[in-house]
RNA sequence: GGCGGAGUGGCCGAGUGGCUCAGGCAAGGGCCUGCAAAGCCCUGUACGCGGGUUCGAUUCCCGCCUCCGCCUCCA
């Protein structure tokens, strides 16, 4: 079976075609860099990097444009608050954002273009939206006249005329509906040229000029959280047909975080950011936990389900621990055709886990019954889908999680292997509360110890991150 | 008011008109182990409520209840 999407526009499961053969464009939503990230803003760009790279292990080139909104109302009032400018208030989430983006394993973007960094392409963008008769001038502010464009509502299933106005306040609007491209600025606020007069972007305006400065006219991909349906993508799609670009050929929307069943915002004081969450997960297990469920459900947050994901993935890390212990170095396979599959199922990743999780059980009876080519092939399928799912515990997770630099790993290794000797020597002589006690010791030390017919083993227990 | 999503066993989380109804975590039993840990094998409990269609519904239809989201900044 093909891959297929879900696209929010046309409500139904589509065959992924690209516009151009042997790459994939995709453009997500990024962050309006006003605070710390937090586990929602980390979710669906984990489940967009998912999809990336399953395209990309399908032989796709992909390009794949995640912009950062550095300019709008809360990062100035924010800045304002803490007496800042608002460019340095900006220039510091976006960084915490990377960071954590980095810090999870996103595969780095083509390109991360901010707002104010494409006033020049925005201009362009009002002028062709002008010149055709579908934009005005009003004030020192532009609006799009929805009026002007028939198939508007489509993306989001909305009646224009049902929807309540919330912006429709603003003094220059011919119709209630219509909403801004351009703001006037304010006494003291950032502003920068135009033929209408100093103002900033409208934000829904800089995401059909960034993605069509780098992808396009016409790209594949256009994702972000469900909330940007309406207006936010609805008004992109607007005002990019309008001015006569294809524009995005699927529309993809990832589901929320809650926490106790509602979604987090400040006001409820809520939100879990996300260098907060590293306090009790790695990484490595809280993208599993991110990336298990399907990334149209909403996840409900819970320390207990994060710490369960934890142990899904120790099993994991585990197994491919054992398995290269024995068999030497593993590299990737290919993945097994029900991965496959369940992935081509509109990203299906709890399908997915399934048959990572029967490989592993498998991998583990291999082990157990020391086939070594058995184990050689499972682990090797098992690296293939957690590569797949951005959780590959022998890559970008390795080993230097919690061991520090080579020259201490490797003075550890020598102790640790010392004392083993000693232990295995009391064992041999039946002193098993020598052999506790030298265990007890490396316990102590944060080193647990496995018996194992192969001798024993050891790994650095990462006891802070017990949730 | 308009649009949309959800309610599955102790928990997380798939899925299907009937056939052993995924997977994980937890629980119980067993194997292995000096002990432990890990691993493997086995086991139990389920589909919000009320109707209907059907030989048969958790799965289809109708009604209801509950929860959540968007329509205002939002991942």
């Amino acid at each position: 079976m093909a891959l297929h999407l879900y696209d929010t526009a046309t409500r139904q499961l589509r065959e992924f075609r690209p516009v151009r053969n042997g790459t994939a464009s995709m453009y997500l939503c990024g962050a309006t860099v006003q605070d710390t990230p937090h586990i929602g803003h980390v979710r669906g760009a984990l489940n967009y990097d998912v999809l990336r790279r399953w395209l990309i292990h399908n032989g796709l080139d992909v390009f794949f444009v995640r912009n950062t909104t550095d300019i709008d109302d809360k990062i100035i009032t924010k800045a304002e608050a803490a007496g800042r400018p608002w460019w340095e208030w900006a220039a510091k989430h976006e960084r915490a954002f990377e960071s954590a983006f980095d810090t999870l394993g996103c595969l780095p973007t083509s390109a991360v273009p901010r707002a104010t960094g494409h006033i020049t392409q925005m201009i362009e963008l009002i002028t062709r939206l002008i010149d055709g008769g579908h934009a005005y001038a009003s004030g020192g502010d532009v609006y799009f006249a929805v009026d002007t464009f028939g198939d508007y509502g489509r993306l989001s299933g909305q009646q224009p005329e049902e929807v309540q106005q919330g912006e429709s306040a603003a003094g220059g609007k011919r119709d209630h509906r219509d909403f801004t491209l351009w703001k006037s600025a304010k006494p003291g606020e950032p502003a920068w040229p135009t033929p209408w007069g100093p103002g900033r972007p409208g934000w829904h305006l800089e995401c059909s000029a960034m993605a069509t400065t780098y992808l396009g006219n016409e790209f594949d991909i256009h994702g972000g959280g469900i909330d940007l349906i309406f207006p936010h993508h609805e008004n992109e799609r607007a005002q990019s047909h309008a001015a006569g670009d294809p524009f995005a050929q699927y529309w993809l929307h990832n589901a929320w975080v809650t926490l106790s069943g509602e979604k987090m915002s400040k006001s409820l004081g809520n939100v879990l950011a996300i260098p907060a969450l590293l306090e009790k997960a790695r990484p490595a297990e809280l993208r599993y936990y991110l990336v298990q469920p399907h990334y149209r459900s909403t996840i409900e947050y819970s320390d207990a389900a994060l710490s369960e994901a934890a142990q899904g993935y120790r099993r994991v890390e585990q197994f491919l621990r054992r398995a290269r212990d024995r068999v030497g170095r593993i590299e990737a396979g290919a993945v097994p055709a029900e991965f496959a599959a369940a992935l081509d199922d509109d990203l299906a990743t709890p399908q997915a886990f399934a048959v990572l999780h029967n490989t592993v059980r498998e991998g583990n009876a291999a082990l157990d019954s020391g086939v070594s080519e058995q184990v050689a092939t499972h682990a090797a399928a098992v690296r293939a889908m957690t590569g797949v799912l951005g959780i590959d515990p022998l890559s970008q997770f390795g080993e230097n999680d919690a061991a520090g630099d080579a020259s201490s790993r490797s003075a550890l290794a020598t102790l640790v292997e010392r004392l083993l000797a000693d232990r295995e020597e009391a064992r041999r002589r039946r002193d098993f509360s020598r052999a506790d006690e030298l265990r007890d010791v490396l316990t102590d030390a944060g080193v647990s110890v496995e018996d194992t017919a192969y001798g024993p083993t050891w790994t650095l227990k990462d006891s802070s991150k017990d949730i």
